[in-house]
DNA sequence: CTTACGGCCTGTACGC
DNA sequence: TGCGTACAGGCCGTAA
């Protein structure tokens, strides 16, 4: 019985940081204090080259710890360098019993782990916009791929204080600030609008203009979209602990993304879908401003 | 310095 | 039925 946890139930749900926090909870049971017994990367790339060696560096080390930062998994190893993976918009992972059936030799099937309990582990990216490499574990902090990375969402430093800050001066929509990794980190296109409609702010609203009361409320917005979210990927992974095979961990209903013409659950009125910088936005016009 | 935008990649939905 | 096209969007390189 093969469980998924970056389940993709429905289309249009991407990997954002309750989703990759979700699929961290899981792999973390089945990696954490065993040893990688065989590696293997099918394909020269993803959305860059692997390292080199990169099956070999990684193969008889064992794992010491999953960590998250943004929408990255942190995978710590026992000889110093960490495992960097970033599961783009289509990557997921695929955790296989020890007497499950062959896996791992589908199209898009790019890299598989085997723990040595015989636990099969399987990356699958059929976009390959996701993302592996190899860092020294004590410079991940000065790493290009996290430099400049703005502040945990869910961390008691983001307050609105912080996020006003970050936003003072920019002249973009609040928007596009706000899937600006650099603002705060780990926020996607989904979640960004589901934040703002709670926040009851205009996704159009000048950035800088998020200030005061404003910022006040899109704070703990964030944090109640993505509490909530990880806490629905909790129960999926619950489920898949009973082995219930395919995992669906957006049982989650969204109040306005994806549901352009439907009925703001708040008002009443259509919620509205437009597009910016090439994105889709939904909102609700009447309760957002 | 900032902001804007195209390209990457492929499966899915939709229109004719 | 089949084909072409638009769309999904995180991230990055380049341009303005």
């Amino acid at each position: 019985m093969a469980g998924s946890v970056a389940g993709h139930g429905e289309l249009n749900e991407m990997p954002e940081l309750p989703e990759v926090e979700t699929v961290r909870l899981g792999l973390a049971a089945a990696l954490e204090g065993r040893r990688l017994k065989r590696v293997e990367a099918r394909r020269g790339d993803l959305r860059k080259p692997f390292p080199e060696r990169f099956a070999a560096r990684l193969a008889g080390r064992s794992v010491l710890s999953l960590r998250r930062r943004a929408k990255y998994l942190l995978l710590d190893l026992d000889h110093g360098e960490t495992l960097i993976m970033h599961m783009g918009m289509s990557g997921r992972f695929t955790i296989h019993a020890r007497n499950a059936p062959a896996s791992g030799s589908g199209k898009h099937d790019h890299v598989l782990f085997e723990t040595d309990e015989g636990v099969r582990i399987v990356f699958t990216d059929h976009r390959r916009f996701g993302l592996m490499t190899l860092a020294p574990t004590e410079e991940l902090d000065a790493h290009p791929l996290f430099e400049g990375v703005g502040p945990e969402p869910l961390d008691d430093d983001f307050t609105p204080a912080v996020l006003s800050a970050a936003l003072k001066g920019k002249r973009t929509p609040i928007k596009a600030a706000l899937l600006d990794q650099r603002v705060v980190a780990g926020l996607g296109n989904i979640y960004v609008c589901e934040a703002l409609f709670r926040a009851r702010i205009s996704p159009k609203r000048l950035a800088a203009s998020v200030a005061g009361a404003r910022a006040a409320r899109l704070v703990p917005a964030i944090k109640a979209v993505l509490n909530e979210a990880i806490a629905a990927g909790g129960s999926s992974l619950r489920d898949y602990a009973k082995a219930d095979g395919e995992l669906g961990y957006f049982q989650h209903r969204f109040r306005v993304y994806g549901r352009e013409k439907k009925p703001c659950p708040v008002c009443g009125k259509p919620i509205r879908r437009i597009v910016q910088a090439g994105r889709s936005t939904f909102f609700c016009a009447h309760c957002q401003k």
